[in-house]
DNA sequence: CAAGAAAAGTGCGTGCACGCAAGTTTGCGT
DNA sequence: ACGCAAACTTGCGTGCACGCACTTTTCTTG
């Protein structure tokens, strides 16, 4: 409905991009990260070093990208495909769950190569940020034109949770450092499995969905209890 | 107590590191912010290019930081300053809303100045992660150590809050374009004091709050009139 | 189906971020 | 007071991001 054909411009264009994306990984993966110029990654995609560019703001983002392809909208797609009587909270929880833990094997060994370097690292946690346009639109279709100053929050919301979730997790615990009054953190988790800290990276934010989704219905009170651990 | 005498060496970096703010908003102000080059900056401040570098990972931070400052530590200082009965929700509020307020009569010209160019927007827009570190600090300390993840999570939210509220304060009202299924939002919100913005953009927050505190002291109950409008 | 408008691709030039390997300054132990 | 070690500065070189102007391709409309 929203795509009749989608053209041959289009079409041609996403050809393109997936190109590049395909190259850049390959290539990285071939060679270290580090040996891959963008003029590699243009040629091995028939483009020139300009148009990779218009593609894609930087080198890191292009291999990173192989990952997260169209994550954005399948989480879209996992919240709305949620039973209709769940919380909020629930529906939000278990797609992006489902979204960051359901990787093809290729992937993890890709999240292997990005760890080993900081830039790439860094761009995988900043594509975080893309769920948050999506998520706002579901968030705010589910309570209403009046909450859609609060659906933008909570987005942006989890998405930083998930970020930290990201953090915490690509991380097998390193030397103490910059934040507050921590200890080396080695009590504070073990650094369990994805699933349980994006769950714990989440959780906090429940509250918040709660409150937000009863003052748009204060009357039918969803079901609590599907994944109510407390 | 934590700082006995900082030392030459400190001394002489703060010293350069302000220089050089002070001469990248100088020259921005003066020509346009396009027409200062880094040479330009790191001459004015007395050092090479290279240092400067050293310092600034891109032109447009140096010249936000100029207005950005160390807003990271008066924010943590301002909500430890908040009394100890209120609620931790309005504690952070509070101190947050404070902070950003507070500006100068020079600090609104420049601002001015940065909404000018979508760089300088961008630069300015992702100083707001930079108080993240601070804040899961003063949390955590309120929380205990039970909630240190929890004070990630929500150090995290505001900052992405206040992100949010920073935004829709800078655009007064752009064309629609991306997010979802919005209109052109001339009905949402005319586009209010910054101060109310942030406030709008908090409120959402405050139940997640609420619940984190609630879970480390189930018997003192925080009083929870002073700014709840409901 | 033939222009003409709109959009994508491309070449070129400029300023920049950053690694590396010196040189220089500051701090500390003895 | 001296001198070594660590921290900061700097020059150089490389690859890159991106604006601009122009060509090529695709979409639209009469």
């Amino acid at each position: 409905m929203t795509t009749p054909p989608p053209g041959l411009r289009e079409r041609k264009k996403q050809a393109t991009r997936e190109a590049l994306r395909e190259a850049a990984l390959r290539l990285a993966m071939e060679r270290g990260p580090d040996q891959v110029r963008v003029e590699d990654i243009a040629e091995a995609a028939g483009v020139s070093p300009r148009t990779y560019n218009n593609y894609f703001a930087s080198r890191e983002q292009a291999i990173v990208s192989a990952v997260t392809a169209d994550r954005e909208s399948r989480i879209a797609t996992a919240v709305a495909a949620q039973p209709a009587g769940v919380r909020l909270a629930d529906a939000v929880t278990e797609a992006v769950v489902e979204q960051y833990t359901k990787t093809g094997e290729r992937k993890h060994e890709v999240l292997l190569l990005i760890t080993t370097r900081t830039a790439l690292r860094d761009a995988f946690l900043d594509t975080t940020a893309d769920i948050e346009p999506p998520l706002t639109a579901v968030i705010a279709e589910r309570l209403g034109d009046a909450g859609a100053h609060t659906a933008r929050v909570l987005a942006a919301s989890v998405a930083a949770a998930v970020r930290i979730a990201l953090e915490s997790w690509l991380r097998p615990a390193e030397g103490a450092e910059a934040a507050g009054s921590f200890g080396a953190g080695g009590l504070v988790v073990p650094s369990g499995s994805l699933r349980d800290q994006l769950r714990e990276a989440l959780a906090p934010l429940a509250p918040a969905f709660d409150a937000a989704e009863r003052r748009t219905q204060p009357s039918s009170q969803p079901n609590g209890h599907p994944l109510d651990k407390r």
